[in-house]
DNA sequence: TATGAATGAGCCTTCATTCAT
DNA sequence: AATGAATGAAGGCTCATTCAT
């Protein structure tokens, strides 16, 4: 199972990492980092508009008027939030698994996890919950991350499955559907986790306190619903 | 297959029906529901923060004061929403659908058809969207909205599933992590309809365009997944 | 001691008194009359501004809209308050106390008594507090209040004191001074008891208490100081 | 005659004294007293609820948003405006006029005289007649002003009447109401003049073209009533 | 670079006034 | 004559944005 416990990504929010330089000019470069990792976890738990900048600073440890020494408006802070907190995810993403295409299961076991430990289970989960709130509020920054993220998580997806559907170990199936069919309950979980979950109510109490097992059972699931039924179906 | 067609929802939000008494009380008892059908379009669309009064007042025709004379507050005029909107057809559905419960597989049928043609395909079908985003904003509401609707939800589709495991139609599953399954996709559907889709952003296009076929296809591998094997198809 | 006990005035606010038309009538009649008597409690009570004309039409048991048949806006509600409440007390009073010029002494006490009788201990009594607070926002019923009711009643204490002065009876004073000091402190009373004392604070408790004895106190003190020294008691 | 030319106040609403510090420091300590100053002079001259921040922000030379930074709401400020304004005052008048009880008569002419040139003749001259206006609006702000200058003001009086009584130079009086009966006519024309007098409408012309003399007739004729007469001078 | 005092446009809410019934 | 639903202007308060320090 090649679950990659180092994570596919590189930096995604914290990048005073391994250094040398002088602490105040690290905390300089940082500061962009902070700024949006703060005003993303409140965008996520309040939503756009009803986040006040002052909060935001408040969390980042900085005044008001700092922020906008690195963001031009409320609204460019938004829109870094989302291009700078996933993208880098996506693209070490696809450079890490695009390798595995020999294993169409595999890739998909892979992308599923390495999905969960590295956005779902973070403050990045919270993005998805965030993006359905604020899309129509903002459809560059939804058109911006439909094509940034969603298309190309699918596009990894869809490889793995044409790859088996060639190499006849999948049935041939509705690539569209089947491929929404494989995000949906990790999106259901990390959405959930975001709004609801967190006044104690669940939605599934089981999928909320194990999320991995949830995800687990709902990939065999998956994939015995997809394999090519030789013969008798065994499993 | 029992899909009624007159769905299972006497009045929901548009009171206004049978004429003869004057115009002015025709008007005033239609108001409330008016005025929270354009609280639901745009809270759902801008979320709860960024819609203003003044917007929903023009949407349902009336000068901003008026709001005041049948809800306390913006806030107030939300939990109305929520309530109003979604808690009659929660009752309606249980009433009609409970008498189902010896034909699971038709019920669970039933129960998925039912909340798309009345909920998901309705303006309703935003109250989901609505819920999620602000759910960490009104806990209250939240609550509320959990107790009502989604356990009650809940619970008609684990009573079907029940019913079907002690007939030996279904095979034995874990109820919580199925019950959720069952909802996950048409859930999302319904939301992103009003967050993604409307910047004609599809998660997936079939699903979007027909939703109803979505749901069928989904519904058949739901099924075979829950249906015991006869003879011995090893699990 | 010649304190009317029929007061001296003949139908301040309530004008239902003797009758024998039908009942509509009648109310048809005293509504402006009950209309502004509850005004007057309530401008009194909470000022102007802050007084709601839902309140004074709950008050006086009718509805919003009744008051602008009978009162142009507002402002005119609180001009007639002040007009119609006040201006046939000093008419009557003048007619009835004009006549007693003989016996000075007699006289002030008359005044003072028939004022805290007829005004001071009755709802008018809050009269004073609401021109004291309103005076600078409508100087022209400040006006008018000056030179109807104040004007007028100095004039009748400055006769009783002139004649008293010329009878030598009383010292030759300084009559504006003297005039004031007589009503200074029955106005003392009266606007307390509308304002600090209702919070059951008192200037003096005795005052509140029992006004008329604090205004027997007053008025022997202020008649030994008004009165001609026989022989040789020193200025 | 110890009346104190220099005051016995040190700073009533003007911090921005000693020069030195920038300037940005210096207004934003003295910003508080600057809003309520203005706020003192409004609430005087239109009452509480008339008054509109905009009216209180102009006549500061701040803009609206500024109050806020000071204060957390209109009634806030009203609070800070009674407290702040008043309280500094009666402390002061204590520490300086305790002294003073060795000469009774003194101490009361001391006690007038101080009271008119330090509030009577200044803006916070109007606090009795917003008091007045709103006690019944704000019962805990009447509550708190009548604990912390009505009675002690009166207790400042009564130690000088009782000292007097005790030292034989005073007649035994109803302690009560002879403080009222002190304090009354200083009120009376600090009130009026905030009212009527400023409709150029008199209630006595003399009183408010020259208080100080109108006081100083008064506290003779309080004076000769007070003391106590030598031999039988019948009462 | 960082601060936080100051601003003012904008929103929720109230309430005097109108008018169809 | 009386009602009360509807209006919309105005006021309290917030908060993104600016700028002097």
């Amino acid at each position: 199972m090649p679950r990659d416990p180092r994570g596919f990504l590189s930096a995604p929010m914290n990048a005073a990492s391994k250094t040398s330089e002088p602490l105040r000019q690290r905390r300089k470069q940082a500061r962009p980092s902070e700024l949006s990792a703060a005003a993303l976890e409140l965008f996520v738990e309040k939503g756009f508009a009803a986040t006040r900048l002052d909060e935001i600073a408040a969390r980042a440890g900085v005044s008001k008027g700092t922020l906008y020494l690195y963001f031009d408006s409320k609204e460019a802070l938004f829109t870094a939030v989302i291009r700078d907190g996933i993208v880098p995810l996506i693209e070490s993403a696809e450079a890490q698994l695009s390798g595995m295409l020999d294993d169409p299961e595999g890739m998909l076991r892979a992308i599923l996890f390495a999905w969960w430990d590295n956005v779902g289970a973070t403050p990045l989960g919270g993005i998805p919950k965030l993006m359905i709130a604020e899309a129509m509020n903002f459809p560059d920054v939804a058109r911006f991350y439909h094509q940034n993220v969603i298309e190309r998580g699918r596009r990894m997806v869809e490889a793995a499955i044409t790859r088996g559907i060639e190499r006849g170990l999948f049935r041939p199936v509705n690539l569209d559907q089947t491929v929404s069919l494989f995000f949906v309950p990790a999106m259901h979980i990390a959405v959930w986790r975001h709004s609801l979950a967190f006044c104690e109510l669940a939605f599934c109490e089981a999928c909320q306190q194990d999320p991995r097992e949830f995800l687990e059972n709902f990939l065999q699931i998956f994939l015995r619903g997809l394999r090519a039924t030789e013969k008798g179906t065994p499993e």
